[in-house]
DNA sequence: GTCTATAAATGGATAGAC
DNA sequence: GTCTATCCATTTATAGAC
């Protein structure tokens, strides 16, 4: 493995491990056992690693984002669409845990990650369409939008809220718990289906987690 | 006015306005034109500002979450109570925008943000109960709770995500939207009366905004 | 490509005069 | 209470040898 590959690899473990933040140019050489001017030959600092980093999620999310286009046809697409996305997200946790920060500091990732919003928001109403279209739910547009908005609000901070609790999840159950959260927004619009739904969500849920 | 309250004052103000972290301890005594010297007389640093202001934060908001306590047992009475909430918290935005940074930078206010959002939860499960007793709603626990979880992060992130977004919304405007946002979630589970209530949400934020 | 050594920049903090 | 001057710590970044 080169040089250059490692630093992404471990710069990426330490940011999501230990936190952006707490990570200084000398942390990330020390890690690696090179010396900080090797890295600096490398990369022209954190800026540049965080850059490609970001270079690799936004192109990910770009993949999965279009790919669901005018496939998530049954609530069961929608539920296993949100497990890949969640956990696409997951792998850049770092960057998600102090959005604010990062994106104030880089305002051209900013604008970048305004692009992976957009389309996601773009993404949850195609969906939410779509399955409006096939009569697996009833939602007029006004209630549509605010319930997206809803989503992605939850989309977006559900790594950041989980760091704010005491007794914190694992990865994989954490997205399990967010999934539900999600899914347990539609079965008001459901209809008739929509009691026995919630019923398995919730059963599937307790078994996943069991 | 006392120069202890004038560097308390101003520094609220810098940090909502200009975000905490780009303020130093210069800045803020720049700001009030006295010397740094003089504002480390008065504060520790920075450090004991935050903490100062965290102080009167959270006293405001136990007063309001306690204050709650048996009378919400209409809809209108969560509308306006919900405005109070969102009102103090954004008087305290600059902490809400940047809830990682700062939790993890002082543990000691971590754990009593924890105890503002447990009781911010109890406040809202007790509303859901209070309405619930009161047939408003109809609401089983487990769905209360996820409900409850919902809410939550909404609440507690509703600046962060503004922040977001290329078009900000000023102050009252974000506040009006995160009401919506949150009474959307409601009209489902108030039988008949639901398509009334949502649209008369919609009424009633048309007129607000416009 | 990689190292060591060191400079430069920033922000937090204190000492001592007034 | 307030000021000026200065120090210290941290982190970023570069120069030059190997």
């Amino acid at each position: 493995m080169k040089t250059r590959d490692r630093i992404l690899h471990v710069s990426l473990l330490l940011f999501n491990e230990e936190g952006e933040s707490h990570q200084t140019a000398v942390d990330i050489s020390n890690a690696l056992d090179i010396s900080p001017g090797n890295l600096y030959y490398h990369f022209k600092g954190k800026d540049a690693i965080i850059r490609t980093l970001f270079d690799r999620h936004d192109a990910e999310m770009k993949i999965i984002l279009n790919g669901a286009r005018g496939r998530l046809a049954q609530i069961e697409d929608s539920w296993i669409y949100l497990y890949i996305l969640l956990e696409e997200i997951y792998d850049f946790r770092f960057f998600y845990r102090d959005l604010g920060l990062l994106l104030d500091r880089y305002p051209d990732l900013a604008v970048r990650f305004r692009g992976i919003t957009g389309q996601m928001r773009h993404a949850l109403v195609d969906m939410f369409d779509e399955l409006t279209a096939g009569s697996v739910l009833r939602l007029d547009p006004r209630l549509r939008d605010v319930l997206t908005d809803q989503v992605m609000t939850t989309l977006t901070f559900w790594l950041a809220e989980d760091r704010l609790n005491t007794d914190r999840h694992d990865g994989p159950s954490l997205i399990h718990k967010t999934v539900l959260q999600v899914m347990c927004l539609l079965p008001p619009y459901m209809g008739e289906e929509g009691v026995d739904a919630l019923a398995g969500l919730f059963e599937h849920y307790d078994r996943v987690t069991a």
